[in-house]
DNA sequence: ACCTGAACACCGTTCAAGT
DNA sequence: ACCTGAACACCGTTCAAGT
């Protein structure tokens, strides 16, 4: 699998070739089939295994410095990903998601406990009264995912990838979206 | 081109073979390579043939019903095409726009216009003491198109595609966003 | 039980030969 | 001048043969 994320990350999904993948594995054709079926489902295991470590991160710093840093910490990490070249990449992933039922599955499965951890941070915030009281947690939790993407994936796409700039933009949004209603 | 567009939203882009497109075209490989130097360009040709006549309608609208309806006549467009089920080929045309420079440049000058465009009834709307005054024209348009690109992704990796659902996220979001701050 | 790698079916692209 | 379509180089995947 890690030789499968530098093939990627060089040449991208589909420019990268399984040959090129068994021969950085250091395997033949046959073994590489052994235990992934298809090209389209290494991806699915690399994205599957980039979550996790990080939830515990983004709850303490959710505690500790409130909700948009938290949201901060979670989008500066995708743009400083764009910034290093993977957003082909990542796009890639989506498109497969979309068109694939078996890669959605196993990764929306990933991507809904995000959700839910988020909808978590922002009925905390609510209750200590840092954002605004009639958002609907998982609704906002989604939209707020939706955002990072998108801007992410549109700076990538214009070629405006500084991870910094992102992050402003991000942050400047995120709390104009979250302030409290008059 | 008609023939090209037909093929990718039957099988998507990278399924859908050089073979089908001449097929349903009615012409030979050679011929189709006369009038397209590669599969991509064919893409590119696409994408920036598909905007153009929306630009007058939006700025009506903008005039008539205000700028969030506006917004919403083009997320509305939006998400209508990816519950047709177009999102896994609107992902690959911003994989290979992300990936391949010269299909980035012929695609994101016209992206660029778009944003001129929002940008510009978001002035009208902030003379209207419609929005915030505050809020910088570019980087809210950036940032309004970066949030339904988001949404829509979104929700297709979901399989939520409900048109009505996913405009009611974007306008409750846009309208938060664009809100006058106090 | 697991691996090898030649072979298979098929792809995007080219170009000599036609009209 | 423009088109045809067989041929080329190369891809993801398989499977008989090895260890």
């Amino acid at each position: 699998m890690d030789a499968a994320i530098a093939c990627f990350r060089r040449r991208g999904f589909h420019q990268a070739t399984m040959q090129e993948i068994c021969a950085e594995a250091g395997i033949s054709a046959g073994a590489l089939y052994r235990y992934f079926a298809s090209k389209a489902e290494i991806i699915a295991a690399i994205a599957e295994d980039k979550r996790g470590e990080r939830d515990l991160l983004f709850l303490q710093e959710a505690q500790r410095s409130g909700l948009i840093e938290a949201l901060c910490l979670i989008a500066g990490d995708f743009f400083e990903k764009l910034n290093a070249g993977d957003g082909a990449l990542i796009a890639d992933i989506i498109a497969e998601s979309i068109r694939d039922d078996v890669i959605a599955q196993s990764l929306s499965s990933n991507d809904r406990a995000g959700v839910e951890l988020i909808a978590k941070a922002i009925r905390d915030a609510q209750a200590r009264r840092e954002i605004d009281a009639t958002l609907e947690p998982e609704s906002a939790a989604n939209t707020l995912y939706a955002l990072i993407e998108g801007i992410g994936l549109r700076r990538a796409f214009l070629r405006e990838t500084d991870p910094v700039a992102a992050l402003l933009q991000f942050r400047a949004a995120a709390e104009r979206y979250l302030s409290p209603r008059t």
